[in-house]
DNA sequence: CGGCCATTTGATAGTCATCAACTACCGTGG
DNA sequence: CCACGGTAGTTGATGACTATCAAATGGCCG
């Protein structure tokens, strides 16, 4: 395995095959061998516009961005955050335009892929199987997310949101001290968990002067994980418990199914149960 | 092209490669030809179990069918109605499991086609066109719900979900009048919208009384349709808008790209304008 | 006809959005 | 180097919107 420059190309989807090498260029080399350019990105740089030919992807080498989508009516939203190792503008479906928009939190470099040499990879077993392990990857964020957001009480959604960011920072680098510096403002953070950025921010101050968290701007580091995933839980203040789905019918099977966790924070705690079903 | 029993029958994806033409059963077919079994579910049924393995997809022939969603700490959400017509278990990036659980709103018919025969039916461009864009839909469908739950009002939601239902409605019969049943409960609105069930009723009531609806308990008709839209876009009441989405740094062109409209209600009235970003 | 569930309606309180200052930070330019 | 302006972030006061709790009503099925 070619270490790449970035220690973030361990993680890209393109990294068995890319031959940007640090070392030597990989002289002969079997199947397609990548040379993708490579761009700098400025803070608030729009990687690619929502609604645009999706002609290219853009594995991100450092940095970080944010995707935001804009609904018909012009409701816009942030839908996720990109840290390095990802791929911006990886369409699902084949789409032929970009589903949302990506920008550039901060400065940041990003490698450019013409979905040509996407495409030809793609017959490749092995490849296929991981870029469509990473676009169902996204799908399973964005549900998580809805579920957070519809039926989740701020401080949940806000306790989701860190310990996933620490979870992809410690997949990333090895840093197992909660420290992270947060590339969005408040305002991202609000608008991608539905809420204000005031919210945001009184949450931020109420969950540091409980001990769970030290902030100063950007600036975070979790002390008490395991609180905050209480907290996500719902196991603090008001007794949150999973909204039952009040559905009429009946159900066969009386078991639960097991979703497999490991997307946007796993699930150390157990789900707090209550999970009736109306019998027939 | 074939008309097979069910009216459904000519917008499901399989239309064009189905055998069980209610004539004769097509005798020399080039391509394809399906014969699916066909299933009878009562309201409630379970037609399969999130995280269950993807072995067969069931085209809704008649009734309807909700999709609850069970995020991995066990919060379940409905994600979205079926309608006939509609494929229910067509999963997304080729996946091997279920990625939520589909469950009948009434008695229903659906068919069952193995997914070995939708691979093979995915060969044919034609086909495999068709079958992503429906997979796209769906998943538009799902990022305007997580936009409507993170940033619109409940009257907003729910007008959305009215205007959404009898849109699809006129698109399977060709009724234009606003009469629809609703199949799904309540508690299934409430959970899809991310609110409570009683919400939902008082708001139905006040929609009622405003003239904007009839109700009486699942049977609806919309009165006023123009109404509905303009609380889905945020025009009455309380002035919303679009939130501005607070990023920092600068974007290139100014242009705003215009998302292409027709998923979850056609955006007939413009977006609210208000639609600056921060200049560098 | 009785019982059960879905739905409606009311009363009340909690959460979070909104409006409004105020403070901290950052980069620029004197 | 320090003052300045502008943005990001914090904090407070207030109230709208909805969730929550609690009945009451109405339908539907057996």
């Amino acid at each position: 395995m070619p270490d790449h420059g970035a220690p973030a190309c361990s993680l890209c989807l393109f990294h068995a095959v890319c031959g940007v090498a640090a070392t030597a260029p990989t002289p002969a080399s079997p199947g397609t061998r990548l040379r993708p350019e490579r761009l700098r990105l400025r803070t608030g740089d729009v990687v690619f516009r929502q609604g645009r030919p999706a002609l290219t992807v853009y594995p991100l080498r450092a940095g970080s961005a944010k995707h935001v989508y804009q609904s018909p009516l012009g409701w816009r939203q942030v839908t996720g955050f990109s840290l390095p190792g990802d791929v911006l503008g990886l369409e699902p479906h084949e789409a032929p335009q970009h589903g949302a928009a990506a920008i550039a939190l901060q400065d940041s470099e990003v490698c450019a892929v013409p979905v040509e040499s996407l495409r030809e990879l793609m017959v490749a077993p092995a490849f296929r199987i991981a870029a469509l392990a990473v676009m169902r990857r996204n799908a399973e964020r964005e549900r998580v997310l809805l579920v957070a957001v519809g039926s989740m009480k701020a401080p949940q959604r806000l306790a989701m949101l860190l310990l996933d960011l620490a979870g992809e920072q410690a997949r990333r680098h090895g840093r197992q001290d909660g420290t992270l510096t947060l590339a969005m403002s408040r305002a991202d953070i609000a608008s991608l968990l539905g809420l204000t950025l005031e919210t945001v921010s009184r949450l931020l101050s109420r969950f540091a002067s409980v001990g769970l968290i030290a902030v100063r701007q950007r600036r975070l580091r979790i002390i008490d994980p395991a609180g905050l995933a209480s907290i996500y839980a719902g196991l603090e203040g008001g007794a949150q418990r999973p909204a039952r789905e009040g559905n009429p019918g009946a159900e066969f099977a009386r078991d639960d199914d097991v979703p497999e966790p490991g997307v946007l924070v796993a699930a150390e705690s157990p789900p707090p149960a209550v999970r009736r079903e109306a019998a027939h």
